[in-house]
DNA sequence: GACAATTCGTTAGCCTGCTAACTATTAGCG
DNA sequence: CGCTAATAGTTAGCAGGCTAACGAATTGTC
């Protein structure tokens, strides 16, 4: 049978918890007609001030290739903006326009809510405990994999 | 500046140590064609038998509609079979084909490594820490979202 | 027995992930 | 200076997540 507990693996909760998570944020926000990527971008935005796409890539921990269809929506609905880099050509400086102020606003209150929701009947210790072994489990995955020795 | 740390973000350590999850899963399965969702399918099929795409879904957690075009996609490559249920003529009945059979032997091996390099350093009651919080999150955010006065 | 409500699988449409490959530009080095 | 290498953004193509809406079949109810 070689049977496999996926009940038991840590990857299980991992995978349906983050996606409860997401579904739960990007739910919360439909009324402000963003989504959880774009929430973040924002986030991001406002405590950094212009970033490039490849640095607001690293931020967000996700491909260049990934960020630039969200931002093509986000500058489609006029969300963001994106300036050419006056220093080199190659580089473009992405900023939030006057139209995404109000809405960081409303997503700060909405990501508090999640997370309160999220982290319900937890206490202080127990989230830092979550968070430290997250930590953990993520920094052994980022290892290159044991492939087999390594060629070069 | 209405800043909201990302970094301190439980949301956050889900999102970015499930995706690395996923994609050293992937990568690990590239040999074998398959992805991590397939190694999943194959590994209920495994544990419960011939289910339908209700069940097998639920199992999965995810809606019917995600679980469509993967079967799709497992069915073109001989993975799997859908069969007509002879009791129920709208359910069809997901089964494994001769050819997955040693597919799964070769994800059981994979699956094992990954989980291994995910919890490397973390005690057995570490990781038993981590996926009951975990569930508790999960469990939390299964709840109806208080939305003001549910009106029914 | 007939009609309404529910369930099952599917399709269409949207958003998010990835890699590979391309263009334009900059950096590095002989 | 000039050529190679590296970097920034993009495109194409694939896999996976969701909701809304649909036809076919079954269940429930009067």
């Amino acid at each position: 049978m070689l049977d496999y507990d996926f009940d038991e693996s840590i990857g299980y909760w991992l995978t349906v918890t983050t996606q409860r998570y997401h579904r739960a944020f990007n739910d919360a926000l439909v009324p402000y007609g963003i989504t959880f990527r774009q929430s973040q971008v924002l986030g991001w935005l406002a405590l950094e001030g212009e970033l490039s796409q490849a640095e607001l890539a690293g931020k967000m921990m996700i491909e260049p290739p990934t960020l630039v269809r969200i931002l093509d929506r986000m500058e489609r609905d006029g969300l963001i903006r994106r300036r050419p880099c006056p220093t080199d050509r190659r580089r473009k400086l992405i900023g939030v326009t006057a139209k995404a102020k109000p809405v960081w606003a409303k997503i700060v209150e909405c990501a508090k809510g999640i997370r309160a929701r999220a982290t319900d009947g937890l206490t202080d210790r127990q989230q830092a405990t979550l968070k430290k072994l997250l930590g953990r489990v993520h920094q052994n995955l980022l290892l290159t994999p044991p492939t087999e020795l390594s060629d070069r």
